[in-house]
DNA sequence: CGGGTGGTTGAATGAAATCAACTATGGTGG
DNA sequence: CCACCATAGTTGATTTCATTCAACCACCCG
């Protein structure tokens, strides 16, 4: 639960969900499933992702305390949001993969609340104020986009705050799991039946509120349902319906449709 | 834990903190605490919070499924956002206060994926969509106050997470009364010693993730510690300071000031 | 080969839930 | 006006779930 800040040697370069091709605009893929983009747009969106920087695992982008920064697109591998508490204790906030833009609009204020690190290998898009601003002036589509991302964003810390309020360990765990599965679906079109998750146990209790230990009995049990299996270091959702019933999920509030 | 849905007649017509004048236009004040506004968009403001409309205490403003409606401008009261859970649980996701904006850009989703409801009777304002979209064409300062706004709500919503995931159950009630302390602020300039709080010890548990027995101890515990007192069917936080040292309280995630 | 990290398991402990009374209060209807 | 009922708060006893503590394993990497 304690951690260090060390950025350690990536010795895991576990890709996202199933390999596909070259995979550098998961977020496009994204943001058409739900609301179709003009060639404009997604040209203009392509285009303010070419500045990429390569991430090792388990680095900082920002820190509680820093000036808010560009916005981020992820293209490749996974990251999350946390907080430390004083006594140690880390609560991981959400969780991050290609296709997701974060921090859209912290432009305005004054300093970072939280810390942002990589969880795997990854390589980041940076897109700065200046170019953000000049993208919303120039297609009221984005916009669109932009603010469904951010609402859907939000949906999900609501429903995270649901789980941890009023779920059990078993039920927490496999709505996370869930969620994560659907999200890879916006992103990663080929095989629906296996999703592999590229965090380790520590990582699954920092972000459902519980010891790695007892996420550890959890996780077995799940697999004695025929759920997941637990291969080394990295865990693959197998039968995604049986973690659904557990977790009681309802996919509603990713809102994968916009009002018609 | 579980609820009914009937409208209660309105007995308690509890007033927010402590009374002030007409308190009609909080959220004016509450804007300007962070980034003073030009009186003519002031105005603005406050004629687009015209169309107000009185609630009884444990109205529905808005359901789960239902269309996205207009912006809802709290002007009096208290309400909260939540979810039901199958069992019938419920998690209050968010409170919501004099002052508070809410659901600024919900028109581009398809449907509600949580409900909204008085905690208090109340007076709040309904901005709708069109003229919405008149008011942050008319003024970038408008949208750079309601881009903060969002944005406050979300760093609310990531700290529940934190509170929910890794804090026992007597710092987690602290750090909830913390926040509405400091939210109080916002709004209601008078007196900052005490802080009246409208909602019983049922509410409050369904909005930190336990039992009302137990939340019971917990505000036992707190009265002991000279923190608050509890007053037949209300609490009034009398040592903010107590309270916050038990919590390990950090406000900064309020961001109650703008870059400069 | 040794050390570090992550995973696994068992046993003891602890925090919060559950169950069950009982009180206080306010509202309602006779 | 009082009897009754519903809701909220309070307290104690018991149970359950998750934590803590303590080993131990497996693996990768230097």
């Amino acid at each position: 639960m304690t951690r260090d800040r060390a950025t350690l040697p990536d010795e895991s370069n576990v890709s996202t969900g199933r390999s596909k091709p070259p995979a550098a605009h998961a977020f496009v893929d994204k943001l058409n499933t739900f609301a179709p983009l003009e060639a404009a747009d997604e040209e203009r969106l392509r285009h303010a992702c070419l500045q990429v920087r390569s991430y090792r695992k388990a680095q900082d982008l920002i820190r509680e305390g820093d000036q808010p920064g560009p916005v981020f697109v992820i293209l490749e591998g996974w990251a999350c949001r946390y907080k430390i508490l004083p006594n140690g204790n880390r609560q991981i906030i959400a969780f991050m993969m290609p296709g997701d833009f974060c921090d859209m609009h912290v432009g305005v204020l004054d300093e970072m609340d939280h810390n942002i690190e990589t969880l795997t290998a990854a390589r980041i898009a940076t897109i700065q104020r200046p170019e953000m601003e000049a993208l919303v002036e120039a297609s009221p589509a984005l916009i669109r986009v932009f603010w469904w991302t951010q609402l859907v964003e939000a949906a999900m810390l609501r429903a995270t705050i649901v789980s941890l309020g009023r779920r059990n360990s078993l039920e927490r765990v496999s709505h996370l799991l869930c969620e994560l599965c659907f999200r890879l679906r916006n992103v990663d079109e080929n095989g629906f039946d296996r999703y592999v998750m590229p965090f380790s146990q520590i990582v699954l209790a920092d972000a459902v509120g519980l010891t790695p230990v007892h996420v550890n009995r959890v996780l077995r049990k799940l697999r004695q349902e025929g759920a997941l299996e637990l291969g080394g270091s990295s865990m693959t959702i197998c039968n995604l319906s049986v973690l659904a019933r557990i977790a009681g999920f309802d996919d509603n509030y990713l809102h994968r449709r916009l009002k018609s």
